[in-house]
DNA sequence: AGATATTGTATAGTCCGCTATGTAAAGAAT
DNA sequence: ATTCTTTACATAGCGGACTATACAATATCT
């Protein structure tokens, strides 16, 4: 295993980043001493997201597909035909993560590329059969991770968990 | 890009699910029907990871570390000299990707695995100069991820949602 | 019309998660 | 003591996120 040297921009530059001097805010500072893992939202999504990637690789593996094309599929689902660039605005990730989620996808029989029919540079992406089956079965896996992560929750505490998440991505977006 | 074929367990298999046959839970019919994926605890825990990676990524490289360091960093930090296996059961993480993480580590000189003393079979990593150096600017990294990620909660709304993530947890860790 | 800028996709390379597998050391069983 | 099992670590290979880059088709500008 080779790895290359990574090539971080600005290192070895020296940081002099001395707390008491820059006069860190308070919840700064606190943080520098009591900083907890098991408290840390950061620290916390991390941990959350791939627990919920696994557990939904193996509700849906007997389906023949992977996580990262399940918000593909959702979107095509809802509407096929789009474009790449319509579901990279809709999904949020890069233009890139998407060409290759969608290699694969046309690889595992999922969907086809095809020619738009009046630009010459865009595809657009057709479910297949195949994809088109398996949609019911998905979403019955989807919702059952869902349920199973927030068993426990009052609808309630369910509805408020959701808010906050989504607060939190509209924060963050702008950023 | 040549793309093998993935190999799937069960596929192509054919699933039978009835939905009505197998009298899924309202909640379950009910998402099959509106399922939303702005509504979808997965699809914004999913949605929300990637943009809390990315925005540590962007604080923290000044320091010459990426996101996938930092919870390593931050058990050393606490603890220097631990085992790779004590890593991997405090963080939840596979034993495969602590070493991978390892590895890179060592590279970017943050690390040095040494022998450990009575067991020949483990190692036991310590922190570099240049790892020990840069922990308080990386507190603050990470401590200006989460309160931006936060603006706009009060504090009672942060421990809520901090609550919540923890419960969730540790419900798909029994799964 | 021709030159330039923008847009839509594709690809190469890296990080970091996973599974599967290999290997050497330690521990247990006989 | 030898054999077998378990444990600690390393590695290969894939999925899926990213950046950087390339390229062709469209749009725009003069």
């Amino acid at each position: 295993m080779p790895l290359k040297p990574s090539n971080h921009k600005t290192w070895p530059a020296r940081i002099t980043h001395d707390v008491a001097g820059c006069l860190p805010s308070c919840a700064t500072l606190q943080s520098l001493m009591t900083f907890n893992h098991s408290k840390s939202a950061g620290y916390l999504v991390n941990h959350i997201a791939r627990l919920f990637f696994e557990a939904l690789r193996k509700e849906i593996d007997p389906l023949g597909i992977v996580p990262g094309q399940f918000p593909a599929l959702l979107a095509l689902w809802q509407q096929d035909g789009q474009t790449q660039r319509e579901l990279v605005e809709k999904l949020d990730v890069e233009q890139a993560t998407m060409a290759n989620t969608l290699n694969r996808m046309e690889r595992d029989g999922l969907i086809q590329r095809r020619d738009h029919p009046t630009d010459g540079r865009a595809k657009v992406i057709c479910l297949t059969e195949k994809a088109r089956a398996i949609r019911d079965d998905a979403y019955v896996a989807a919702s059952s991770v869902n349920d199973t992560a927030l068993a426990g929750f009052s609808p309630e505490e369910r509805e408020l968990f959701i808010t906050f998440m989504q607060r939190v991505i509209r924060t963050l977006q702008k950023t």
